[in-house]
DNA sequence: AAAATTTAGTTATTGAATGTAATTATAAAT
DNA sequence: ATTTATAATTACATTCAATAACTAAATTTT
């Protein structure tokens, strides 16, 4: 590590790290998230979308007439910021609100046909863009990787 | 996992998950942090500090009279938003600016012995914030975790 | 030595993402 | 029938990171 990080400390012949933050597992965390979040954006920005309105979108078509509560817990968004997120993706006709008749405070949310195909194109993208790294870790790393970050979000449902 | 997630899901008689976005290593990446980020912020808050006030801190004392510039490096900040931190670390008496003799844009970065010492409740604290998660991985799993985050970060370097 | 360029720190401004509070319409409960 | 709760929304505030422009000082070029 730390070729890049070096560039300046090298040149003043100091030998620069951290230090303590690095001793939190959030701190290592916000710093790998750092690396792959602009390689998901810019995946995602060929197609007009953002990384939230992207998750959204993602979970609509896993779960067709979903409501907008819902998708919010899902996504742990606050209820009122997934109301921005569909009209965005209602603006760009990739998702549709359709009014419950049975009670009618609630919506439906599905995925136009254009929504599910672009939703494939995207995914390809960030795939690709994410691959730029990870194909630095093998398979099994990755796998032990996504699952440890899985203990950690089950772990605060407790 | 998924208790809390299925609380709505129940109700319903539904299967829900959020599909697609699950298979990005970023996403998953994202939503462990969005567990432990606020644990750490509220383990600073008793200290009136802010997560990036506490990152700078750390590096400052890892590195005394490091200049503004090197730490933004470090930090992976732009120069102009260090520029703040700073600030409110000179204002809470934490960090002293001292202008260098031999280059008068140069400023050298120092921890007052209060922001010493704040400093080592601060990291205490967020450790025993953190830990109300950690604590169910194991010690292996918590340096295999961080190693795999780091070749990540290593990997963003090319 | 004078002029041009680069560097360090700073200021001001923006945009993206998230959080809070209040509002409207409908449904459910008392 | 009145009260209470829920779903979606609107408006607003906050935090964080990114960009551009400015000042002062050093370095390089001519």
């Amino acid at each position: 590590m730390a070729r890049k990080l070096r560039s300046t400390a090298t040149k003043m012949g100091l030998q620069l790290d951290e230090g303590a933050v690095r001793e939190t597992v959030g701190y290592n965390l916000k710093r790998a998230y750092m690396v792959l979040q602009p390689l998901a954006q810019s995946g995602l920005s060929k197609h007009g979308l953002r990384v939230p309105s992207f998750t959204a979108l993602s979970v609509i078509i896993q779960n067709p007439d979903i409501a907008p509560s819902v998708l919010a817990e899902l996504l742990r968004m606050e209820r009122s910021n997934i109301v921005v997120v569909i009209d965005e993706l209602e603006t760009l006709d990739l998702v549709s609100r359709t009014q419950s008749t049975t009670d009618r405070r609630r919506i439906a949310l599905s995925a136009t046909l254009l929504g599910t195909q672009l939703h494939k194109k995207a995914q390809a993208s960030i795939q690709e863009a994410e691959n730029k790294i990870l194909h630095l870790l093998s398979a099994e790393e990755q796998t032990k990787l996504v699952e440890l970050l899985g203990k950690i979000e089950a772990a605060a449902l407790d």
